[in-house]
DNA sequence: AGACGACTTGACCGACCGGTCATCTTGTTA
DNA sequence: TAACAAGATGACCGGTCGGTCAAGTCGTCT
């Protein structure tokens, strides 16, 4: 029964775009509470530092990818091929939307947080590895549904998943510093030529 | 004849190392200064500002990468397949002596940098840009003599060259944030699985 | 009514940031 | 040897950083 009580989400929403479309260490507190039009005290009152904020950022972040982009991406009503069709296109949009809205194209959050902060805060780094862990599985998910249906030959679904990940982050980097979202339409559908044969046993 | 004057090297070797291990915007002038053993005032003689310092970082390190690891796995002598397990190998071993010193893997200095501060100046994003173009190229060179080779089936030299190096970059994002080089050797070898199609003309 | 806790406010803190500068040393040239 | 410029020195600058805090406001419960 707190009525008219946003203000811790306005904090994370607006830590969200700034860390987002710039980066953590160049982001002030200052500035968030600026853009969430909220006092440096009151912030103070919901995180105890930037670190943690960081850590609520994150978190909140990866649950809104999961329910929206992934859930809509990886449906399951999709033929398992079909998903990573859907997948790049979102990325595709969505990086091209931001770049159109704010001229620069932000590229992953996981993605730049990661490379910024994993060499210097272990729990930040085990928070990324985990989202990244969760963001592996629908693709496996999908690898495991297409083998069964005989659309690929057998493989490694696990390790096959996270190559696609990876590859998926690597193209909005390249995307990223070339500051155009069209690189991911053209080497998007190479992901699925991708391929790790399953472990001889 | 300007001997012993080492010290615009000695920055830019300091500069480097920090800049690697952390991040451009957790490394400040003073520590590189007391890293390379020189006082801050003689950095900004040679330097006229932290962001021509990672300009001129990145031109030396990109040297350095063309002179070294590049020219010794795009070695043209070897057959133009064998070149990219030469790449993957090569960027395994870099990564896993790097973590066993400093405890964590640094990563693709130019894929942290891009990621970090792309967003945030336009010309070093667009030298990071020119790093990365360059570095596709003895990819394509790789597949064109393959393709000639009849190794493999003809198709789109450059962009698949670009999505190599995109997937390298990926798997190094990723094992970075596991801070565990072996997804490297893991993921590394899917690399030879990328293709994309020549454009029917 | 009155007390309490959740929340807000904005001034304030020491530390550190990138960058400046007057001054000094030193090797080179004429 | 005198002059000069490249380079080295470290104190210093204004500004900003993450973070603190005492003082308040306000809705809720007894």
């Amino acid at each position: 029964m707190t009525p008219a009580n946003d203000t811790r989400e306005r904090i994370l929403h607006a830590a969200r775009e700034l860390f987002h479309s710039r980066s953590y260490a160049d982001v002030g507190i200052k500035e968030i509470c600026a853009l969430a039009k909220v006092q440096k005290g009151s912030f103070y009152h919901f995180f105890p530092s930037k670190r943690d904020l960081a850590l609520a950022v994150i978190d909140d972040m990866a649950e809104d990818w999961a329910r929206g982009f992934i859930a809509e991406a990886f449906d399951r009503d999709l033929p398992p091929l079909e998903r990573l069709d859907y997948m790049i296109d979102a990325a595709y949009y969505w990086q091209k939307a931001a770049r159109e809205l704010e001229g620069r194209m932000p590229g992953c959050l996981f993605g730049n947080l990661a490379l910024e902060i994993s060499t210097r805060d272990e729990v930040l780094r085990a928070k990324l590895n985990a989202v990244f862990d969760n963001a592996a599985q629908p693709f496996r998910e999908a690898l495991e549904e297409a083998v069964e249906a005989g659309q690929l030959p057998p493989l490694d679904a696990e390790a096959t998943a996270q190559a696609m990940l990876a590859y998926l982050e690597g193209m909005i980097l390249l995307a990223k510093t070339r500051n155009d979202p069209e690189v991911i339409r053209e080497l998007g559908p190479a992901i699925k030529s991708l391929r790790i044969e399953a472990p001889t046993n």
